[in-house]
DNA sequence: GATGAATGAGGGTTCATTCAT
DNA sequence: TATGAATGAACCCTCATTCAT
C-alpha cells in the first residue's frame, strides 16, 4: 500500500528530473507521504532507485507474453513496437529506462539486476523465436539469443530517439518492424513500402 | 588550451559519475585546475556539459566518413562496429552517450542540440546508403532515412548492453552487422553462421 | 521558539556587520542553530532579513504611546528621546535603523515595508501632536502629520550621529527636546540652557 | 584621471547596491577599467571605499558657503533644503550617506572619517549660526553647535524618507524650513501655512 | 601603466538522513 | 506507523586579490 504509493511518487519524480536531481523531499510530496516515513520503506534512496528498477525490469517479461500471444512473429512485433514506442503511457517509462543504463554504466549493483532482468527477457524472447523458426517465419540458421538481443537493443536505441524529441516517430515505428522482419526472414521478403 | 584541459577533467568526471553527480570541485581537480578558474571558461556546469555534448556530438560524423572509404557498405559497417562497439578507447564515450540521451529527455535545450546533431548523421548517413542503393548491395526500395535512423538507434541499443555488462559483446557486435545488412540486402543472402 | 531564537541571532550579527556582510553560517552559530536548520524557518536570507525589519518597525508604535501616557507633550518627548538616544539598549536597534533604510534604497520590497510601518507611526504621532493641538501645548495651525515626519527624521538623523560615535550626545539629547519643542510651542518660550 | 574615473564608476555601483554587494569587478566595469588596473590606485577594496567617503564629505562644507552667501538665515536654508533634499542630482548621493553611516557604526576607521567631517561641518554652521545671532535672526541664547547638529541630523533623517520613496517630499521639504527656523527664532513667528 | 588569467576562501542553499515524539 | 524538527556534508558559484606579461 504505502510502499506502491511511495513508488509511484519515485517514478514520477524521477522521470520528470532523473535519480540525482529528484529529492527525497520532492518524492515524498508526490507520493503524498512525509519524509520520514518513506525512510521506514526503504533505507535508502538507492534502495528506492533499485526497487523501482527492479519493478520495472520485470514488467519487460509480459512483452514477450504478447508477441507470443499474436500467432504470427510479424504482427506479434507490431503489437509490441505499437505499445512500446507509440503508447504515451509508455514512453514515459521507456525514458527511465535510459536513465536506468545510465545508471548501471557506474553502480555495479544495479547493473547486475538488469543484467539478470535481461538474461531472463534474452531467453524467454530467444524461446520464441526459436519457435517461429520451427514454424518456418523465421530463418532456421539465425542465433536466437543474438536475435533476441538485437531486437531489444534497436527498442532501446528507438527510445533514445524519443528523449530528444526526434520527429516522425510513427513512420520509424512502422520501418522498425520491417526491419527486423527483413533482417530475421526465412525467405527474401520485397521491402515494403514503410521502409 | 585550459578550455580543452577543463573539458578532458569533465568528461572523465560525467563518465565516472554522470553529470549530476560529479561536481565542479571534482571537476576541476581532476583538469589541475582551480574551481573558480573553470567558471571563466564555462559561466555554469551547464555550458560544460552542454559543450562537451556538443564536442561529442560532432565526432560522430567523422564514423559515416569511415563507411564511405571502406568501399563497401558491409565493410564499412564492420569496422564502424568494431570501432564504436569494442574498442574500449570508444565504448566509454559511448557510456557517456546515455547520460546526454537521458538528460535530452529533461532539458530540451540540450534535446536541441542532440536533435541537430541527430539530423546531420541521418543525412550523411542516409545518402551513403543511397549511393550503395546505386550501387546494388542495398535494396533500392528502402527509404534511406529511416535505414539510417534505425542504424543509428541499433547502435544506441547496442551501447546500453555495455552499460551494464553484458557478456559476449564481441560475438554480438558481428551478428549486429549482418542483421543490418540483412535487413537492407538488395537480395536474400543466406544467414551467415554469425547469427 | 525556535524562529525567535534565530531572529535574535540574526539581529545581533546585522548589528555587527550589515546585511550583507553577516553570513548565514555566523547568524545560526549565533543562534545556535545549523545552518540547515535556520532554512526551515526562513526560506532565504532576505527573507530573514524582511521578517527582523517587520519586527523592529512594529515596535516603533510603542514609543507613541509612552509619549501618549506622558501626559504633557514636553515630558513624554524627553522620555522618548532618553529611551531612543540614551539606552543603549536601544542605540543599538537604532544603529540597525540605518542599514535598514540603506536597504530600503535599493530593494523595492523592504522600501514598501519600511512606508508602510512609517505611514502607520505617523499617523499616531500625528493624532498625539493633534491631541496636544487642542490643549494648547502645540500651535494649533502646524501640520500634525508634517510635524509627526520632521520629529521622526530628526531622531533617524540624531541616530546616524551615533553611528560614527560622536561626542556629547547626552547633552545633544537635551538640545533636541527643546529644538522641537521650540519649533512646535504654541507660545514663544524661552531657550532654555541646554541649546 | 584614472583615479577620478574609477571614483566615479565606484559612486554609480555603491549607490546601485550598497558597498558589500557591489564586486571590485562591477566597479571596473562601470569604469571602465580592468579589475587589475583598479588595484594600482586602490590597494583595496576598503580604500576606495574610504576614498570615495572623503571625497563626499569634503563636498559637504560648500553648502554651507551658500547659506552664507544668501544673505538671510531663511533664504539660505531654503536653497540649501531644495539642493539637498530635492535635486534629483544630489539625493542619489544622499542615500549613498545613508550608507557610510551604516558603514561607519562598523568600521571605526570610516567613523573617524566621518566624525572629522562632521567637526568641521558643524564648525562652519554654528559659525554662521553665531553671525545670524549677532544679527537678530536667530535667537542670541541658543548654543550654535547644538543648533548646527541637530540642523544637519535633520537634514540626515529627511535623507532617510527618500531611502523608502516617502511621497510628498516637496511640501515636506518646504515644512523643514519652518521647523527649523520656527525653533530658532529670535521672535514668535506665526507658523506659516507650510506647516 | 595596464591586463588576462588564476585562485583560496567563503557565500547562500540543498540534500540525504536521523531521531524524539 | 507516522512525522516535524534537526543537521553535517556538500554543492554551485562569486569575490577580493595576485601575478606574469
Amino acid at each position: 500500500m504505502r510502499r506502491e504509493q511511495i513508488l509511484r511518487g519515485a517514478r514520477a519524480c524521477f522521470r520528470r528530473k532523473g535519480f540525482h536531481a529528484a529529492s527525497t523531499a520532492e518524492i515524498s510530496a508526490e507520493a503524498g507521504v512525509s519524509v520520514a516515513n518513506l525512510y521506514q520503506y526503504f533505507p535508502t534512496k538507492d534502495h528506492l532507485i533499485k526497487a523501482l528498477i527492479e519493478e520495472d525490469l520485470t514488467s519487460d517479461l509480459d512483452l514477450v507474453g504478447m508477441v507470443e500471444a499474436a500467432g504470427s512473429f510479424r504482427r506479434g512485433l507490431e503489437m509490441t513496437t505499437q505499445l512500446v514506442l507509440a503508447d504515451p503511457a509508455m514512453t514515459d517509462d521507456g525514458l527511465l529506462r535510459l536513465e536506468v543504463l545510465a545508471e548501471a554504466s557506474r553502480n555495479p549493483e544495479i547493473a547486475a539486476v538488469v543484467r539478470e532482468a535481461d538474461d531472463h527477457l534474452v531467453a524467454a524472447l530467444g524461446a520464441l523465436i526459436v519457435r517461429y523458426q520451427n514454424s518456418g517465419e523465421i530463418h532456421p540458421e539465425i542465433n536466437a539469443a543474438d536475435a533476441a538481443r538485437l531486437i531489444v537493443s534497436l527498442y532501446d536505441g528507438l527510445i533514445g530517439r524519443l528523449a530528444f524529441g526526434a520527429a516522425a516517430e510513427t513512420e520509424l515505428v512502422a520501418a522498425a518492424d520491417s526491419f527486423i522482419v527483413r533482417a530475421l526472414a526465412a525467405v527474401r521478403a520485397v521491402p515494403d513500402p514503410d521502409m
